[in-house]
DNA sequence: ACTATAATCGAGAATCGTTCTCGATTCGTT
DNA sequence: AACGAATCGAGAACGATTCTCGATTATAGT
């Protein structure tokens, strides 16, 4: 299933490892090894994944980060708004920020999955909101749970089956 | 400040405690005195709590019920419609489900500050955009983070005491 | 009331994701 | 090559939550 055209990764000028350098050369900091691999292993593929994802991942493909590097890195992406944040479960979910619209989430109470959307009144709502109640909107996170289509086949799938 | 007049308490037939029993008869579990005591305790004052906040306002009441069994009793109120789980920091907190209109939330980002609203249309949007990718939607979560009233207020403050 | 049986309780151990500590290593610069 | 600062990895520590298990309590049947 191919993403809907608005939600396509947008062009960039600078490509993630640029951008995180600068962010750390801002700071005093440095993109060391580890962290380029990182970054780099990240934005290689479009999808959502949490720190022990990562953690396998790369371990598969024959590049070993510690954890504790894993934790570091990704927090400090999230500063430097490479990444987002997503807390649906116990477990922290990641997402691309940079380089990719805004968008909002569908969350299936069942399989897990996670499905992007892109709605422009959300955040025109959002602004209204804020402004009603003198707060400075900053961000917003719109979850919708509920069952995705293949489960609700499943559920129903069961159900026939229940009949006989 | 009082609430909005759209989000008063609403009527309700049955109890939060008579509410309780229901559904836990139904699973042939017991309304037991520990339960009794957390069900109305937190029904008796409409604020949004965490495991810990609960524990000390009991024991603060002289009422002591564990840990553990304030921590079942949450999933278990949870499960019951009567509470709503809100995971804005680390630690989850809750809030009436039972005999409260539904709404969504303002989170400040400086001082943790919960602010509830009201909104018709994004329960519109979300249904909308739910039928859009065949999902059944069940609930949803709208949280804007931003800066309250009062952190913006104090913000100003410090800048033109910078200036000085 | 009394007893039997299953559910529930409380205390503390266990779990699990995440963060911290610290000696060893690497980076960029002289 | 040598230095100081930043970073690394391994494992300990942490904090919220869940689990375990022997003791306690609720409810139905006598």
């Amino acid at each position: 299933m191919t993403p809907p055209a608005d939600l396509e990764p947008l062009q960039v000028k600078e490509s993630p490892e640029e951008k995180f350098r600068e962010f750390l050369e801002i700071r005093g900091e440095k993109l060391t090894e580890p962290r380029r691999v990182l970054v780099n292993h990240i934005f290689n593929s479009h999808k959502h994944f949490d720190a022990d994802e990562l953690v396998a991942d790369l371990r598969e493909a024959g590049r070993r980060v510690s954890r504790s590097t894993v934790y570091r890195s990704l927090r400090l992406m999230v500063e430097a708004g490479l990444l987002r944040e997503l807390r649906l479960t116990n477990r922290t979910a990641y997402e691309h920020n940079y380089g990719y619209p805004s968008h909002d989430h569908m969350h299936c109470s069942e399989c897990g999955a996670i499905v992007e959307f892109r709605n422009d009144e959300i955040r025109r709502i959002r602004d209204v909101i804020a402004q009603q109640f003198g707060f400075r909107a900053e961000n917003h996170k719109f979850v919708i749970t509920g069952q995705c289509p293949d489960c609700l086949k499943a559920r129903s799938r069961r159900r026939k089956l229940d009949q006989i």
